[in-house]
DNA sequence: CTGCATTAAATGCGTCTGCATCAGATGCGT
DNA sequence: ACGCATCTGATGCAGACGCATTTAATGCAG
């Protein structure tokens, strides 16, 4: 069937853009911010929304990530005091998670790096 | 400027298309078929390589994976029985690795899995 | 009020990965 | 022949992930 080819090609250049781009952007923002992608990702979505919400549930469905994975990478940002945990009062279950100051001044200097990354590396329609 | 927000959203797409995708096929794999994405694109590679030439390296260079994670690969493929490393004899630093039969058929089994994850998820133009 | 199912997030555990390093094989210059 | 730089693949180690389970807070039924 031709169908079939044309689905793996599409797969395998889905990988390739993939893996070369997220390679790049794991290494880049590594050595220059100590940030994991998924750091990176979760400061990101914590940047755009001012909104007051139960954020772990939220972060999670809005990323791809396990509900595990994320409560670990809100742990690792907590440690290195770029956001702040804290109980919600109305139903102490669920958990904010804000922004700090210094997470706010780190997501932006990693925001160039991810931006410039980008541009080198994620081709313009990946043919 | 606009070509930011641009790269951002084909990123962004990427991104979603890649996971989504990536996750389906590896629980697929894994349960239907005990393999890993890795280890069915190791197969797959080999499969449709007749050749004889040094494995290891070549495969480490078709595939978006470091040399040792390619290594405990074949390990794993090996201890299945679906893959067979030998040394090469001329220069005995290099190794073959060779499809078994039960790897041959165990491919085959999965490319279906395979094909069938790749239909159901990989949108037709990642929109 | 008590008991039990439900929900949110944390954690134990096993797997896969990359980096750095190691061990073995080559092979080239002297 | 010897020694050293180089190359190939394996391995120690630490980090991140997902699944399953645990802990704590809710809340609904009786």
């Amino acid at each position: 069937m031709e169908a079939e080819s044309a689905l793996i090609t599409r797969w395998q250049e889905l990988l390739s853009s993939y893996n070369t781009v997220a390679a790049h952007l794991e290494r880049a923002l590594q050595d220059g911010h100590g940030l994991t992608l998924s750091d990176f990702e979760t400061l990101d979505r914590l940047v755009t929304r001012d909104c007051e919400k139960r954020r772990m549930q939220e972060l999670a469905a809005a990323m791809y990530l396990s509900q595990s994975a994320l409560s670990r990478t809100v742990a690792r940002l907590e440690k290195q005091g770029l956001v702040v945990r804290s109980h919600c009062v109305d139903d102490r279950r669920g958990i904010f998670v804000e922004l700090t100051e210094a997470g706010r001044l780190r997501h932006a200097e990693a925001r160039t790096t991810h931006l410039s990354v980008l541009a080198d590396r994620l081709t313009p329609a990946q043919a």
